[in-house]
DNA sequence: CTCCTTCTGTTGACAGTGTCCACTTTGAGG
DNA sequence: CCTCAAAGTGGACACTGTCAACAGAAGGAG
């Protein structure tokens, strides 16, 4: 049995074990509970191990970091597929405050997560692991996002000369009220209240595309 | 001459002395750039000097924010206040205008006070210093933007039913995309993309509101 | 003027962090 | 069977925030 959990020497699997127990911390505390040496000793190995596998503190974060990104576009995804109605405008328009209600339920749901998804990197770091700005796999939140406008356009619900950049106004009101009910001023908002601003937000932002 | 400079005793004005040096770091480097032992030596005064006048490390990281927060209410007022137009309605949407483009000029001006401004506190802090959440000074950005919008639907140019949380509607698309332009994924778009984009944001709230 | 108290700032210590270095162990391939 | 690169260990260093004990400065009471 070579990954015996015990074997002092060669994990077998350390980084991915890395990775997940920098999970466990990050769901709690956020981009700064993922301490380098506290996970090595969570991981039991010692605290110089993680250099193996990890160039950086910063690498380690990064890597975490994705995979919040991965679990955030997961559930857009999962919710989006669960809108299914026979017309298609309704479904698009449907789709497009899923994945909307998504975002910030995750927000709400993970702060930890969310925080640690979209934490500031140090430096951009000149393609570290050759993930460059535009290459975004599909299940990206951005790149969902984009997917839906196109389909409104595609169906007739959204006119084409409206499509440029709306993602980004779509994506900005999103993730800013996501930030300001995760880390910001409306932090301490009750449940429901954060509900009813959601729907606030995802209408005007309907509304105004 | 009590307060000379030099003096190592009875600096006279400590408390902002390292505020503004603090000021100083958070400029370049972020909030994560205000470090405790580096803002006194900077100061040049004793490490330990700063717990005087700062409960902790996170109480003059607060002192520092809201620093970074007055100068961002500071520059939307004078924009505000630079809309001079004769027509009261085309006023209000100006205003509303202008506060938003301060509020994301800002953040790209100045990313490190942005930051800071908005960096997640570390524990709420049971009103540390009597700050309770709502009591916000007539400068902060959230009432200036409350206020704008009061204006339009005092001038009659937003009906009255839609006024409710609409401030939670746009303060959440002009600050988000504030933070994916400055820290987030948009980060590395040129000045004038950037430019064109919050003229599309601010687009679309202003006719979805 | 002197003494004493109260601020204010200093020095020294401690635990914890990220990172570098030299060392040891392991398992696979010749 | 031997070698050797990969993987993990332990020790060190500089740096951080924080605590405790100390020292100088300022101002009022006697």
């Amino acid at each position: 049995m070579p990954t015996r959990p015990a074997d002092r020497y060669h994990h077998g699997d350390l980084r991915n074990a890395l990775i997940e127990t920098g999970l466990e911390m990050a769901r709690t505390g956020g981009p700064d509970a993922v301490v380098l040496r506290a996970v090595s000793r969570s991981a039991g190995v010692s605290h110089n191990a993680a250099y193996r596998h990890f160039a950086d503190h910063e690498d380690l974060l990064a890597a975490v970091s994705a995979r919040c990104l991965d679990r955030l576009g997961a559930l857009m995804r999962e919710r989006a597929q669960a809108e299914r109605h026979e017309d298609p405008v309704e479904r698009a328009w449907a789709r497009l405050g899923a994945i909307g209600r998504a975002y910030v339920d995750f927000a709400r749901a993970e702060p930890g997560w969310f925080r640690t998804a979209f934490r500031p990197a140090a430096v951009p770091a000149p393609n570290a692991r050759g993930r460059s700005a535009d290459d975004l796999a599909a299940d990206h939140p951005f790149a969902q996002l984009a997917a839906c406008l196109d389909d409104l356009v595609a169906v007739g619900a959204l006119s084409a000369e409206r499509r440029p950049d709306a993602e980004y106004a779509a994506w900005s009101a999103v993730h800013g009220l996501s930030v300001l009910l995760v880390e910001g001023p409306l932090a301490e908002l009750a449940d429901s209240r954060a509900l009813d601003i959601t729907e606030t937000v995802l209408t005007v932002v309907s509304r105004g595309l």
